[in-house]
DNA sequence: GCCAACGTTGGC
DNA sequence: GCCAACGTTGGC
């Protein structure tokens, strides 16, 4: 087996290079985040002040890089509620604000703060989303992971990341499901 | 640089 | 509550 790669390792030889990969004029991307509905529901988006969130206090630096590096304005992402009965996807949101530091890592007082992190050179970013449609029914994970189209989402793929890429294809897939 | 111990996520 | 799958930390 070839090494991991280190994680300086440029992105076009990595293993999600295609996320990371100049775009056409107009491409939007997918995405996937996580929240667990009793920290952070989607109905707790939908109450937001104009339906929009900073999804701060990512602390993995793969989801970092995504958030930072993948997320541009105008994707569209999933919403997953994790640790809930069942879990499943429950929302989509868009991305109004691409990747910025994530402040709450230069607060002492945040649970998530970081004394590695400073401002002039942040180790934590995040972005901000805003709520479009809740979905007209949830897709569960028991019914992505029964689902050959799914059968590579990242979400089961790759656990415990909060912030991964899904592929047209699966995000079709999805909304067909949630719309079936 | 290696790797064991530890912490976290999140399904079950 | 258990534990698998990691990522991180720190001793050496």
């Amino acid at each position: 087996m070839p090494k991991k790669p280190p994680q300086s390792m440029p992105y076009e030889q990595g293993k999600w290079a295609a996320v990371f990969a100049p775009r056409r004029r107009g491409e939007r991307r997918h995405w996937l985040v996580k929240s667990e509905p009793d920290v952070f529901s989607w109905e707790d988006l939908e109450r937001a002040p104009d339906r929009t969130t900073c999804w701060d206090s990512v602390r993995n630096t793969g989801a970092r890089n995504f958030l930072r590096d993948g997320m541009q304005v105008d994707d569209l992402a999933f919403y997953y509620h994790s640790n809930a009965t069942p879990s499943a996807i429950v929302g989509v949101c868009r991305v109004v604000r691409a990747g910025y530091p994530d402040h709450t890592a230069f607060d002492p007082a945040h649970p998530y703060f970081d004394p590695d992190s400073d401002p002039a050179h942040p180790t934590w970013y995040m972005v901000d989303l805003q709520a479009v449609e809740r979905l007209p029914r949830p897709v569960t994970l028991p019914e992505i992971k029964a689902a050959p189209a799914l059968a590579e989402m990242a979400l089961v793929r790759v656990g415990r990341l909060s912030v991964v890429p899904v592929t047209p294809a699966e995000w079709e897939a999805v909304l067909a499901m949630a719309r079936g």
